[in-house]
DNA sequence: CGGCCGATTATCT
DNA sequence: GATAATCGGCCGG
């Protein structure tokens, strides 16, 4: 299977965040294939960025976003939610990128069965709670090589997405975060349109 | 559609 | 002991 490779991973957080829209996430569990377009992520980079779990030190959670990219990082938040994370930047430097949304691609019907509600309408993956759910992503994922071909977890290139069809914001949820990391636009979201992106995506 | 609020518990200070 | 990279339900427009 031809993946992303540890290069790609291995750049700024916000360059990947933007680079990983349109690259197919897969999921195999139990001999099925599950897929996903990546269609929204978020870069959080370093010690320094006061948005990062990094902005602690190392700690037990945090600590594979310390290690080498292209690895998973994966933690639980608010009592019950695991969110999915891409490690990047060099080994030892803190950065992830968090997949926030996917538009489903291969694996409908247990998509359907593990995330019944708004099953097959515009918002059934768009959080980054939700595809995990549907995807069965979680701690036992976690620090898995997303560029090994024999993982449970990996990302295929997929589609590269033309910057016009490329919305930046400030990143979600972070409501205690000081300026300027509550604001910085490192967000990246495909355009959509009734649910889907648009046509012509592709560079 | 947008805003507010409760749920629920691992992780950190 | 407080917080949290969220979600879904309920409300008003």
């Amino acid at each position: 299977m031809n993946l992303l490779k540890r290069s790609f991973y291995n750049r700024p957080a916000s360059i990947v965040a933007r680079e990983i829209l349109g690259a197919h996430l897969v999921r195999l569990i139990d001999g099925q294939c599950l897929v996903g377009m990546i269609t929204e992520a978020e870069a959080y980079q370093g010690e320094e960025d006061l948005g990062c779990h990094a902005h602690y030190g190392k700690t037990r959670r945090n600590a594979v976003m310390y290690g080498p990219p292209g690895r998973a990082y994966i933690y639980f938040t608010y009592g019950m939610h695991w969110m999915l994370n891409a490690v990047t930047g060099q080994d030892g430097s803190p950065a992830a990128v968090l997949i926030r949304a996917i538009q489903p691609l291969e694996g409908l019907d247990v998509f359907e069965q593990n995330r019944p509600n708004l099953a097959h309408t515009p918002h059934w993956l768009d959080g980054p709670a939700k595809l995990t759910q549907a995807m069965l992503v979680d701690r036992r994922l976690n620090g898995i090589d997303l560029c090994d071909p024999n993982s449970e977890l990996s990302i295929t290139p997929g589609e590269a997405i033309l910057e016009e069809n490329v919305t930046k914001t400030a990143r979600i949820g972070l409501y205690t975060v000081p300026e300027p990391w509550k604001s910085i636009p490192w967000r990246f979201v495909i355009k959509m349109e009734k649910g889907r992106p648009r046509d012509e995506i592709q560079k």
